[in-house]
RNA sequence: GGACGGGUGGCCGAGUGGCUAAUGGCAGCAGACUGUAAAUCUGCCGCCCCUUGCGGGCUACGGAGGUUCGAAUCCUCCCCCGUCCA
């Protein structure tokens, strides 16, 4: 079970420095989760996490891993901690962001969703109950219900369909898994439900109070960054938050950039996920405490300096602009290893920064120059 | 000296009378990416002009002539490269 417990809150926002406890480890919050969607963060190994990163929590996707290589393998396999030798904690998420980024091989009933695996297009049909029982199989600490995310944008009418149905799914996850837990005895895997409601302040309310009833420990907001601009990501967080217990943590699912991330602190969440750092550092983007900074102009091919001189990660300590952006145009695998490990780092040190300040009461002036933060370096 | 083959935009390489400023690939330049179908995708990529639209002008397929309404594509000569034979 996933315990929660605030430490320091700031005055000034709705930002708080907590604590939650899982079987596998005391995740110290804010927190962002690197998304390990195949039971691996794409380019890192599971040291690089644990010894320099000193991540606590990853995730991992339901649908992928039911897919391929199956959550019975895994279950037979020790579950997924063992399984991938992470023996700190693991978030699961439900398949519900495969519902939106796949929406062309799924259809949405109110049973639950057929998808066509982008694999090999078998048929799956994933149910509120079922996503709990692959969830349960891999044996990760925080599992997520099955929810609708909706695209951008979408109609009231659509918007409120799809929150009502996403509240009965968790409702019916939400029972299949007290049922299971009543039978199976002691559980040490929380379920958190997901507020949707598009961007509309009354569905998100709506949806919010609804799912308060099941007495989670802890709330997740979804739906976001799914192609609306980005104020509204914050409108949306400003219109749910205040509605979920201020004594459980709170989720804000796939967000967001390495600036937004005080930002949403700022707004109660206190765990948080991103493709981005890991998928940008792929492709050339990465964040630095001045700014981004893209490896593949041709204003870095003979510059000495790391990526970022206040970082101190293993890359920035030991390699040069000029050497990775080589790396990069060569399509060397190293690249990709060592972008990514220092792209993690910057997220993990933001967060330890903003948690550093909540603890301290500055986290409005450490706000102030986030948002003081040029685009691009230099 | 002779016989073949070949010279195309930064590179490789299509194209063998008009739809070709010229397919592709690479390189180059820029952008996107947010609970990962992503080491992916998109745009630009001869020069100049009009803020403009499938717009206009110029230069260009080794060189020089020629045939033709029209040539990178056909003809003539020349230059260069490769292979082979003397």
């Amino acid at each position: 079970m996933a315990r929660f417990e605030v430490v320091a809150e700031c005055g000034a926002t709705r930002a708080r420095a907590g604590l939650l406890h899982t079987a596998h480890g005391t995740i110290e919050t804010p927190v962002f989760m690197p998304v390990g969607t195949q039971a691996t963060v794409k380019g890192l190994t599971q040291r690089d996490l644990a010894e320099e990163l000193d991540v606590r929590i990853l995730l991992a996707n339901t649908y992928h891993l039911f897919l391929r290589p199956g959550h019975d393998l895994i279950r037979r396999m020790g579950g997924l901690h063992r399984f991938m030798s992470w023996p700190r904690a693991i978030l699961t998420d439900s398949g519900g962001y495969q519902v939106f980024s796949l929406s062309d091989l799924r259809k949405i009933e109110d049973a639950g969703v057929t998808f066509q695996s982008h694999l090999d297009g078998d048929r799956h049909v994933f149910t509120p109950e079922s996503t709990v029982d692959v969830q349960m199989a891999l044996g990760s600490d925080v599992m997520m219900v099955l929810d609708e995310c909706p695209e951008y944008p979408v109609s009231h009418e659509y918007a409120r369909a799809s929150m009502e149905r996403t509240v009965r799914w968790a409702r019916s996850a939400f029972a299949h898994y007290r049922g299971r837990l009543a039978k199976d005895g002691t559980g040490t895997q929380s379920l958190f439900p997901i507020v949707q409601g598009s961007m509309f302040a009354d569905l998100r309310r709506g949806c919010a109070e609804q799912l308060v009833e099941l007495d989670a420990e802890g709330y997740a907001i979804g739906g976001l960054s799914v192609g609306e601009p980005r104020p509204l990501s914050f409108e949306m967080v400003e219109a749910t938050e205040p509605f979920l217990p201020r004594e459980r943590p709170h989720y804000a699912m796939g967000v967001g950039m390495a600036e937004e991330l005080a930002e949403y602190v700022a707004r109660g969440v206190d765990m948080m996920d991103c493709v981005l750092p890991s998928r940008n550092a792929r492709n050339g983007y990465l964040f630095t405490s001045q700014g981004r900074l893209i490896i593949k102009h041709t204003r870095y091919k003979e510059d000495p300096r790391p990526i970022d001189e206040n970082c101190g990660c293993y890359t920035c300590r030991n390699y040069s602009r000029a050497y990775l952006r080589h790396l990069y145009q060569a399509g060397e695998m190293l690249y990709a290893v060592l972008a990514t490990r220092h792209n993690l780092r910057r997220y993990l040190d933001i967060m330890r920064e903003i948690r550093q300040a909540i603890l301290l009461g500055q986290f409005p002036k450490y706000l102030k120059t986030v948002r003081a933060v040029p685009v691009e370096v230099e």
